[in-house]
DNA sequence: TATTGTTATACTCTATAACTATA
DNA sequence: TATAGTTATAGAGTATAACAATA
């Protein structure tokens, strides 16, 4: 079990400290995932939403946007890509005829499947590596991230 | 002790769908960081160098380059605009005439401390009102997070 | 020749503001 | 009037390429 201590006790109280280092972990960890990202000529945040379409079904724009922590216009943006590159279709919504669903296309659920099997192998590798203690803390410690990640916001939660 | 379960034993090695959530919630809470960081007007990139600063002392371009897994050329644009907005300072190095080491100034530690009791306020709290085991885990984890960022890569590891 | 840093340029991601269409 | 989405513009954060100075 690794704990991380701060240099001295006096400098701030320990749960300042994680955030800190959270920050830096997470900034460091995003910024390697971003500059990996690329068999298919996607950005990671077009992967991104890929990855949550395959997951969740058709969303509208607005949800995925909540569900990402963006801008409405700034996911607008993403899906306009993504579906000049034929990965994502729209589809009217069923009953309100301003919201609009988009869903993973053949091409795209074809590029989730490539993926899965290239992409981010230096991670996967990685996490293999470590044992299986370290393993089960990492996967309960996504989940509390995505926890705070949600918290104290005017977004919604996550599927 | 919370687990992450696929919906379906099938789909993929769970250790695939780590890969994946942890992808999701790392990009998540870092929108999330960026998007609240500034009482200072700092950004958060400008953010987290100061806070290596002050962690690790007077570093070189290439040094902090590494620690963050960006390029260079890249962290000397942050620094020169921290240097523009007085918070670090450049000094030569004492051996090595193209090194040049990069410090917080007075102005640097002060915007440091006034940061440590105003920002991310949210997270502290989110974090404070995990349980005890949880927190343990997460502090567990941020251990583990950075052992994968710095994994497998060129980049040097972090002190 | 290899390394450290600088300058110039471009791309990704995201935000804000103003607008249109539907509820 | 409120909500979903679009269009236009701007800024932050990086990257790549070409260069200068020092080792």
């Amino acid at each position: 079990m690794h704990l991380i201590m701060t240099k001295s006790p006096h400098t701030a109280p320990p749960l300042e400290a994680t955030v800190t280092e959270l920050s830096l972990a997470v900034g460091l960890l995003l910024r390697r995932l971003r500059a990996e990202t690329n068999p298919d000529g996607l950005t990671w945040s077009q992967t991104m939403v890929l990855a949550r379409l395959e997951r969740s079904g058709p969303m509208t724009t607005a949800d995925i946007a909540r569900a990402e922590a963006v801008k409405p216009q700034s996911m607008g943006a993403t899906l306009t890509e993504l579906e000049g590159d034929g990965l994502v279709e729209r589809h009217r919504h069923p009953s309100d005829g301003r919201q609009i669903l988009f869903s993973l296309t053949a091409k795209g659920v074809e590029a989730r499947r490539r993926r899965g099997a290239a992409k981010q192998k230096w991670l996967l590798e990685a996490i293999t590596a470590l044992n299986p203690e370290e393993q089960a803390t990492l996967m309960s410690a996504v989940t509390l991230i995505k926890r705070l990640g949600a918290s104290g916001s005017r977004h919604g939660e996550e599927p």
